[in-house]
Formats: C-alpha cells, sequence, structure tokens
DNA sequence: AAGACGAAAGTGGTTGA
DNA sequence: TCAACAACTTTCGTCTT
C-alpha cells in the first residue's frame, strides 16, 4: 500500500513500513491562480521528525562534476573533498547524535512491527528529544526509553496499545516501560486521557472481523454499561472485548469466547465475570 | 473434540496507615 | 515501607453442544 500523504509505502498484510520518505509530489495546498500554485508547491520532503535530523541536512553529491555535468577542476575536486568530509563530521557530530540515531532506528522498528501511525511515531520521537534533553535518560537503558515514549505517545493519542504488546517486541520488560511512563508523565507535564474501552474497540471488532452494526451495538453497551458503574477499576480491553462479544450474539455475529478473550488479552475467566456483570446489570436479552 | 463454566489458589499493582 | 485489598490470571475438573 502506498501512502502519499505518510509518505510510506507499507505491506498490506502485516502493516510493516517498507520504504519511507517518498517525496510528497503534490502541492502544498489547494491553489486558484496558476501564480498561486508556483507559490504553493514545494520541493523535497516533508519535515520528518523520525531522521535524527529531520531530514533537512544537505547531500553533497559523490560525483565531481558541477551542475552543469562538466568535470571539476582538479582544484574544484580537492574542494569538494574537504566539503563532503565536513558535511560527514557535522552531521553526526557527537555522541548524542549517533545514540539518536540508534534510538530512532529502534523507534522505527518498533512502532513497523506495532503498526502505529506516523503522526504517532513523530510524537514518540518529540517525546523522547525533550527527555533526553532534558537529562532524564541518564543511565537508563536506549531501548526501555524509546518503548516508553512510543507507550506514552500511544496513549496521549489514544492510539490504543497495551504494556504487553510493546513489551513483547521490545526487549524490555513491562514493568519498565510502565514506570518509565509514569516518570516521563510526570516529568514532563504530559497530560494523558485515561484510556476507555471504546478505545479499543476498533482495532479489536477489526481483528475478529465484525461489521458495524455490531460495533455501534456494542458501543451502546459500553455506554450502558458506564451509566450502570460496573466498568468502574475494570481492565479496558476486557470491557471493551466482553461489549464485542455480547453485541455479537445480539447481532448474530457470535465469536467463542476464546476468541474473544485471545484478542482482547484477557483471559476467558475475566470475559466470562464481565459477561455476568454485564447481563445482570443491563437488560440483555440473551437468546437461547 | 471444542467450548463453556465454576472453584480455588496465585500474581502484580494500588492504597492508606 | 508494609499490609490489606480488588482485579485478574492460572489451573483443573466437569458439563454441554
Amino acid at each position: 500500500m502506498c501512502d502519499e500523504t505518510r509518505g510510506e509505502i507499507t505491506c498490506n498484510r502485516c502493516g510493516l513500513v517498507i520504504i519511507e520518505h517518498i517525496i510528497d509530489l503534490g502541492p502544498e495546498w489547494r491553489s486558484y491562480t496558476t501564480e498561486d500554485r508556483m507559490k504553493k508547491s514545494r520541493v523535497g520532503s516533508p519535515i520528518n521528525y523520525s531522521i535524527h535530523d529531520k531530514g533537512l541536512s544537505t547531500m553533497i553529491c559523490w560525483r565531481n562534476r558541477d551542475a552543469k555535468g562538466r568535470k571539476f577542476s582538479p582544484r574544484r575536486r580537492i574542494e569538494a573533498y574537504k566539503l563532503r568530509k565536513w558535511q560527514k563530521r557535522t552531521r553526526i557530530r557527537n555522541v548524542r547524535e549517533r545514540n539518536l540515531v540508534r534510538a530512532l532506528r529502534e523507534l522505527n522498528r518498533l512502532a513497523s512491527q506495532l503498526s502505529i501511525p506516523r503522526s504517532t511515531k513523530e510524537e514518540a520521537v518529540i517525546i523522547y528529544r525533550k527527555a533526553v534533553d532534558k537529562g532524564l535518560s541518564r543511565g537508563i537503558n536506549m531501548e526501555t526509553l524509546v518503548a516508553a515514549a512510543l507507550y506514552t505517545a500511544c496513549r496521549a493519542r489514544r492510539i490504543p496499545r497495551t504494556l504487553d504488546e510493546i513489551a513483547e517486541k521490545s526487549q524490555t520488560s513491562k514493568k519498565h516501560i510502565g514506570s518509565w511512563f509514569r516518570r516521563l508523565v510526570r516529568k514532563m507535564k504530559i497530560s494523558i486521557p485515561i484510556s476507555k474501552p471504546v478505545d479499543f474497540i476498533s482495532r479489536f471488532s477489526n481483528e475478529l472481523e465484525l461489521s458495524g452494526r455490531v460495533i455501534s451495538r456494542a458501543i451502546e453497551l459500553l455506554e450502558e454499561a458506564k451509566e450502570e458503574g460496573i466498568t468502574n477499576g475494570k481492565v479496558p480491553t476486557g470491557i471493551a472485548a466482553t461489549a464485542l462479544y455480547i453485541a455479537g450474539i445480539l447481532e448474530d455475529e457470535r465469536r467463542t469466547k476464546r476468541e474473544i478473550s485471545r484478542v482482547g488479552q484477557v483471559t476467558e475467566v475475566t470475559v466470562r465475570n464481565r459477561y455476568n456483570e454485564f447481563v445482570e446489570n443491563l437488560e440483555i436479552e440473551i437468546m437461547a
């Protein structure tokens, strides 16, 4: 799948980003006159926070030719050589930048494996950069900080990924990512919306291949459940999964509890318990 | 054979002294 | 810092379809 607005080519099956920073060929914005069009068209790819210098540094061509294709004079060649050398030296200036490059590589890998949208990934990069600037990164494993930044960005943008999912794909523990998540939020004063069951509905229903009818029914159920106050303190994924389970039965697209619990990343027992609470407290008619 | 159920013991995180 | 606690998991035996 080629997504020009995101500048990416991704695999349709697994969501792996294959090619990034394609140049966006479209103009910047709508234009109404030719003059306008000239003004608003742009050159180069959009700013990209996922490259350590935001993709803005100059690249010097390695060919010893000038713009018109003529060969350089020996003197110009030496000059060009020096320029390139300095270019390299300044581009990756110091250890810090080198670490940033490593961190971004890791972040890109993680985000790709978890199919996290580009904008959220960039949010994570910004969080990571800020954390490093504030000196929070001392003495902490880079992978943990990257994972924590990504998790934080997901939570901030309401793109729900569970701690488990992120921990599984990165080489760090859920515990560490969690504690660093809290730390990042506290130190950097990021406001995090509480993750709600509704946030998980679309992803779960997608995985279970449920129709739109089931989805809207599930959302209704969630609202009723919330009013009844039976959702407080319960794991949101479990609640979302159960709502889909019940909606599936009601709309004649039944899925087994086992499937539901697998997708919802909770056990069958939890789905069962939530199910009982739903049926007891809401007026739900389950046909045998 | 697969799915669902209930009971009981175990686990990790939160809370309040 | 520690114990109490609720929510959730794991495990296992049993019943139903």
